[in-house]
RNA sequence: GGGCGCGUAGCUCAGGGGUAGAGCGUCGCCCUUACAAGGCGAAUGUCGGCGGUUCGAAACCGUCCGCGCCCACCA
């Protein structure tokens, strides 16, 4: 601190420091306000309800910022409707995220090099429930510590008991509905998790492969086809030709010799061939592709599985062992050397399918699993938003939406893990299969085992919003608040997750949406709009942000990139910024209680007001309206930006600044300001505290002595507008700007004293002489002015008495400058004038306005010429 | 192959038929009795290219170039 700083008298109204700290502050006011209850809601209550259901974190890991990001808003939105007077209800719960979770937990037990197989299932089952634990209190923690006013009462996972009996309700549901069913079909899956997965967990991306052409037969009868997995010939049971196709209409219904094997088999026709692609024919794999798969059942065909479950090859003979890619080069070379392969591409580039979790590369493979038929689901899901009682938002996100429920294949939910919802079905000595709903018992009795297998993590979290509520019990929170209000989430996750809600949101709760609006946000980026990752070592934990700059300022900066559906770039240096918000928030408001602002007694009426007063108070009002038609709307980043600007520029900029003489002068005036201020104050931290919750708090509370800003009632937008103010104090502002940078130009120090004469004729501006003066340091006039500076506002003349150092050749180059620019501007009004066309056919306020171009042109070419003229020779 | 979106200041992005904007960064002056995490002032753009519509286009239409994302059973 410097020595300045400490001779500065200690303010006697103000027990703040002089900044913010916001480690100080965070943890006790959090705590308090679930002491509080502040976030539990009540069944019960009259209110209307507000809900909001957590999209569950996944219990894999801590959150990131992305979490961080989607939280805020979810926090701001519900907070803002609490103080609106709803019930509001923000739901917490985390996912028990099956497969990722059972990954992370069987990596851990291989560092101690077991695998899941050593503990065996239940102590395997034991051993996630104990990460599930650790992790989940982690994740716990991160929401506490970003100020999440979630209702802790009613936390869920996704394996609670409640959830699991919703889980089993549903499946039995479906089951009986013969909406769920089972089936022998191709399926994505991973060698390496050793389970099914369903299409989406699928992720292709573009691989290198080999194309090569291999000649199958013998003699005349020899058919070339091409293949980017030579390692499937094994299990060929047939080649298909496209039925037009001339050159191969000889071989059809003929058998062939397959290579390698003493297997023979047919060549067969079907429209699915493109003759125009490679040879124009095809090796059919029934077991191990899922176009095969179909041309197997259209021709009847055998379906050869040639691979165990690890991708090892299981047919006899020499290939026999070898790991699938493996015997790709194998049976490639084995073909060579007996002169089959004719021809070779390589690298071949194309899209390979690789499992969303471990990123190894898919085998599909035939295999008994359980489906849900989506069809029907998905008709209602599409209908919903299609007939408007779900909105999406962004609105072009609906187009996204509408292409996969329209277009979806059946969903398999079964996987071979041993984290999750074990399928409720049970397998008799006889080949029975009977469902189990949550209340039966089920079948004893020699041979009775249940399906081993779990359900598809999205499952269960499609039943979030309802489950969740206590469904399928009928309770009073199901029914005060189900359906939720708004859905907020990633973009990345709409198939995942909001079509599977939607389709057994209105599937279980008799055609009731889950949720009225869908608002999706964007993925955080890093400060170059590039993905943040792990790996690449560009990941923030949002703690360490949060513990360098206080979660306002972490929270504030991902609000303000919130622009919908857009990818949020995040960087260090706009945390930082924010944090300088925050402070700036915290100094005003103690400058404002060391000069008596507060809410005590009725605002004045407008007539004993000052025009700064009735400014400001105008531009408050139309502040709430403004923020609040953008809250309606999710425009995150555009009201935290008006709320920015209008708190920082128009409060705490312009009204303390202009403000400061009223207060310095003491009396009824200012005192009136006081209350104008208090005022202000009041409705600024209201408006930002659902973004920013811990110093608007703190600030709050002092201002006001309230109970708590969480409870606070949301401002109402008064209707109160001076139109005629704040044409005036935005006249003020342009003679404050001018005039400083006259003095910046001519290098005088922003603090020295100068004299000076104002002369204010002409202008509504005399009554804030005193403001004038102070905001820029003149003097009362002096006797001889060596410089006369001409404000551009018409009427309004400062003389500044420059003691002779006026630096005329600097003030000669501006004022060329702005004469140059005043005549430009001045030509481009006339033109535009003289334009016949553009007088017909522009609106009359357009024109207006043109015409009030060219007149302030003129002015300030005339004014510009005069101080040319009054400077003095160089 | 189909669909969606985006190219605006050094960076990240708003805007959107009628005089080009913000934050951060840059340059200069300053501890001016709330705040140096601050104040004041300044500089910076052929709004991706080319056509068209219009009195007027950065904005609307077409087209080209570059980039991103989503979907798809390219053997």
């Amino acid at each position: 601190m410097t020595e300045n700083a400490q001779q500065q008298p200690s303010a006697p109204d103000s027990e703040l420091p002089t900044q913010y700290a916001p480690a100080d502050v965070e943890g006790p006011l959090y705590e308090r306000w679930v002491e509080r209850g502040y976030f539990e809601a009540d069944a019960k209550s009259e209110k209307p309800p507000y809900t909001i259901v957590i999209p569950p974190p996944n219990v894999t890991g801590s959150l990131h910022l992305g979490h961080a990001f989607q939280h805020t808003l979810m926090d701001a939105l519900t907070r803002r409707k609490r103080m609106q007077g709803f019930e509001s209800l923000w739901l917490p719960g985390m996912d028990h995220a099956g497969i990722a979770t059972q990954n992370v937990v069987e990596r851990e037990l291989g560092k101690e090099g077991k695998s899941r197989h050593d503990l065996g299932r239940e102590a395997f089952v034991e051993r996630v429930w104990q990460w599930k634990d650790e992790y989940g209190g982690k994740i716990l923690g991160q929401m506490r510590r970003l100020g999440d006013g979630v209702d802790w009462t009613r936390e869920r996972f996704t394996m609670d008991e409640g959830l699991s009996q919703a889980v089993q309700t549903i499946f039995k549901r479906l089951y009986d509905d013969e909406l769920i069913y089972r089936a022998e079909r191709i399926i994505n899956w991973c060698p390496r998790c050793l389970t099914a997965i369903s299409d989406i967990e699928v992720e292709y991306q573009d691989d290198d492969g080999e194309l090569v052409s291999m000649k199958y037969g013998e003699g005349d009868d020899t058919i070339v086809v091409a293949t980017t997995r030579a390692e499937t010939m094994l299990g060929d049971t047939a080649v298909a030709v496209h039925p037009d196709d001339e050159r191969y209409k000889h071989l059809v219904g003929r058998h062939i010799k397959l290579p390698l094997t003493d297997r023979t088999i047919p060549v067969v026709a079907d429209t699915h061939v493109d003759p125009e692609f490679g040879t124009g024919a095809v090796k059919v794999t029934p077991a191990h592709d899922p176009n095969d798969f179909a041309i197997g059942q259209r021709h009847d065909l055998e379906s050869l599985t040639v691979m165990d479950e690890r991708g090892v090859i299981t047919v006899h003979g020499p290939f026999e062992g070898l790991d699938r890619f493996e015997a790709r080069s194998a049976i490639v070379a084995a073909l060579r050397a007996d002169g089959r392969i004719v021809a070779e591409k390589r690298p071949y580039v194309h899209s390979v399918g690789h499992c969303s979790r471990c990123k190894t590369t898919i085998e599909p493979r035939l295999s008994m699993q359980w489906w849900v038929k989506v069809a029907p689901l998905a008709k209602a899901a599409g209908d919903a938003v299609r007939d408007g009682r779900v909105k999406i938002h962004p609105q072009e996100m609906e187009k996204r939406y509408f292409d996969w429920v329209d277009n979806l294949h059946d969903w398999c939910i079964s996987r071979q893990l041993w984290w999750g919802h074990r399928i409720p079905v049970w397998y008799g000595p006889e080949g029975e299969v009977v469902c189990v709903g949550p209340d039966e018992e089920p079948p004893t009795g020699e041979g009775w085992t249940q399906d081993s297998d779990v359900l598809d993590t999205w499952f269960s979290s499609g039943l979030w919003p309802f489950s969740t509520l206590g469904w399928p019990e009928q309770t009073p929170d199901l029914k005060k608040f189900y359906p939720t209000d708004v859905l907020l989430t990633g973009h990345d996750i709409i198939f995942f997750w909001v079509a599977r809600m939607m389709m057994f949101g209105l599937y279980a709760m008799d055609g009731e949406v889950p949720f009225k609006t869908i608002a999706l946000t964007g993925l955080v980026r890093d400060q170059f709009g590039k993905k943040m990752s792990k790996s690449s070592g560009t990941a923030v934990d949002p703690l360490d942000w949060m513990n360098a700059y206080g979660s306002d300022a972490v929270r504030f900066t991902l609000a303000r990139g919130a622009n919908p559906g857009t990818d949020v770039p995040i960087g260090e240096d706009w945390v930082q910024a924010s944090r300088n918000f925050a402070n700036k928030i915290w100094n005003a408001t103690r400058f404002a209680l060391m000069n008596g602002a507060t809410i005590e007694g009725e605002l004045p009426p407008a007539e004993r007001l000052s025009a700064t007063d009735r400014w400001i108070l105008s531009r408050l009002n139309k502040t709430i309206s403004q923020v609040d038609a953008l809250y309606d709307d999710f425009q995150f980043a555009k009201l935290s930006d008006a709320l920015y600007h209008f708190a920082w520029d128009e409060v705490f900029d312009w009204y303390v600044e202009l403000s400061k003489t009223t207060f310095m002068a003491g009396g009824e005036p200012a005192k009136v300001s006081g209350r104008v201020l208090g005022e202000v104050l009041d409705v600024t931290l209201k408006l930002l505290h659902p973004i920013v919750p811990f110093v608007t708090e703190t600030l709050w509370t002092t201002l006001t002595g309230g109970e708590s800003i969480v409870v606070a009632d949301w401002p109402k937008d008064s209707g109160f507008r001076d139109e005629a103010a704040e044409r005036e104090i935005e006249t003020l502002q342009q003679v404050i700007t001018e005039v400083r940078r006259f003095r910046a130009d001519q290098g005088l120090q922003p603090g020295q004293r100068v004299p000076a004469r104002l002369t204010l004729t002409g202008t509504a501006l005399a009554p804030h002489e005193a403001a004038i003066r102070q905001l820029l340091r003149l003097q009362p006039e002096g006797d001889t002015f060596a410089a006369t500076a001409t404000l551009p506002v018409a009427g309004a003349t400062v003389a500044l008495d420059l003691s002779g150092t006026i630096d005329v050749a600097a003030e000669r180059k501006r004022l060329a400058k702005d004469l140059a620019a005043a005549e430009k501007e001045k030509a481009q009004a006339t033109a535009k004038l003289g334009n016949e066309a553009f007088l017909a056919k522009a609106p009359d306020n357009v024109v207006d306005k043109i015409r009030g171009r060219l007149s302030k042109a003129d002015e300030d070419i005339e004014r510009i010429k005069a101080q040319l003229e009054s400077l003095p020779q160089a």
